[in-house]
DNA sequence: ATGGCTGGTAGAACCAGA
C-alpha cells in the first residue's frame, strides 16, 4: 500500500439523496477511503456505480430500510469486514475492516439518543448509553492496532459545543453522555485525533442544525462526529481537517466531513 | 428561536434525527 492513507468519516443523512456532493467531496479531497454514517439505503440500492467510477472498488455496506446504515468505500483493497451490533436490536450502525497494512479501520453511528436525558422515560436515552458501554466493553478487549471513526453523537467538551451552559440537560452534551464516552476513550486509551490537531478550545464543531434560517450566522455548532486511533497508531497521523465548508453546499448534510491523512 | 428543518416512506394530523 500507500506510504499515506487518507482516512474521511462523514455522516451524509442520505447517501442517494446526496451522492452529488458525496462525488464533490471525493474529486476535491480524494481521501483512500471514505467512512459514511445514515446512508438510509439497503444494500441492493447503494449506488454503488457512483463510487466505483471514482475509484472505490472495495466496498462494505451495512445498511437497513429508512434509518441509519453505515458503508466504507475504499480505493485500497480491505478484508475481514465486521458488523458488530452494539445494541443486539438489528440496527446497522457498524461496519469495520481490516486494512493493508494490519490496522483495523471501525466505522460506527452512535445511536442519537432522543429528546429527554432520562432512561427512566426515554428509552431511547438507556440504549444510548448502552451501547457506548458496550463499545467500551470491546475496547477493553482490543489487542490489534485500530482507528475508530464515526458518529458518535456526543460533544464531549465545554468547547465543543456552542454553549455549553445551554447544552448541559441536551442529548449530545449532557455530564451522563460525557463521562461515558470518557470511559469508552479510557478503555483503550484511544487518542482523540480531532483534538490532537486542533486542542481545545480551538474550534471544530462538525454538525449544525437545519432549523437554523442561516446556519452560520446563528452558529450554533456541535462536534459530534470524531476519529480516534490507538496511540501506536496516532503517531502516524500526519494531519486532521473539518471541511467546515461542505456545510453550505447545495442539499448540504446537517454533518461535515472530517479527515485524517497518515503516513505508516 | 434546540426546534424554526430535513429525508424516507407512505400515501400521515408519520417517524427519526440531535
Amino acid at each position: 500500500m500507500a506510504d499515506t492513507l487518507k482516512i474521511a468519516s462523514w455522516n451524509i443523512n442520505s447517501v442517494r439523496f446526496r451522492i452529488n456532493i458525496v462525488e464533490q467531496f471525493l474529486k476535491e479531497e480524494a481521501p483512500d477511503i471514505l467512512c459514511l454514517q445514515e446512508t438510509k439505503v439497503i444494500d441492493g440500492d447503494f449506488p454503488r456505480a457512483a463510487f466505483e467510477a471514482l475509484g472505490y472498488r472495495h466496498n462494505l455496506l451495512h445498511g437497513q430500510r429508512m434509518h441509519h446504515g453505515v458503508a466504507i468505500l475504499s480505493k485500497v483493497p480491505v478484508v475481514e469486514d465486521d458488523r458488530l451490533d452494539w445494541q443486539a436490536n438489528g440496527e446497522a450502525r457498524h461496519v469495520g475492516v481490516r486494512l493493508p497494512n494490519g490496522v483495523r479501520l471501525e466505522n460506527v453511528y452512535v445511536p442519537a439518543g432522543g429528546d429527554v436525558p432520562d432512561r427512566t422515560v426515554n428509552p431511547k436515552f438507556g440504549q444510548k448509553l448502552d451501547f457506548v458501554e458496550r463499545m467500551t466493553g470491546w475496547s477493553e478487549g482490543l489487542r490489534v492496532p485500530t482507528i475508530l471513526v464515526g458518529d458518535f453523537n456526543i460533544a464531549p467538551l465545554e468547547c465543543d459545543v456552542w454553549s455549553h451552559k445551554a447544552l448541559l440537560d441536551v442529548v449530545s452534551h449532557t455530564p451522563i453522555e460525557v463521562e461515558a464516552l470518557g470511559r469508552l476513550q479510557a478503555a483503550h486509551d484511544w487518542v482523540d485525533l480531532g483534538r490532537s490537531f486542533l486542542p481545545a478550545p480551538t474550534r471544530n464543531w462538525t454538525w449544525w442544525s437545519y432549523r437554523a434560517k442561516d446556519w452560520l450566522a446563528s452558529d450554533r455548532g456541535r462536534r459530534l462526529d470524531h476519529m480516534w486511533a490507538s496511540p501506536e497508531v496516532a503517531k502516524a497521523a500526519t494531519e486532521h481537517k473539518v471541511h467546515e465548508s461542505c456545510r453550505s453546499w447545495l442539499k448540504p448534510s446537517d454533518h461535515v466531513p472530517i479527515v485524517t491523512e497518515f503516513a505508516f
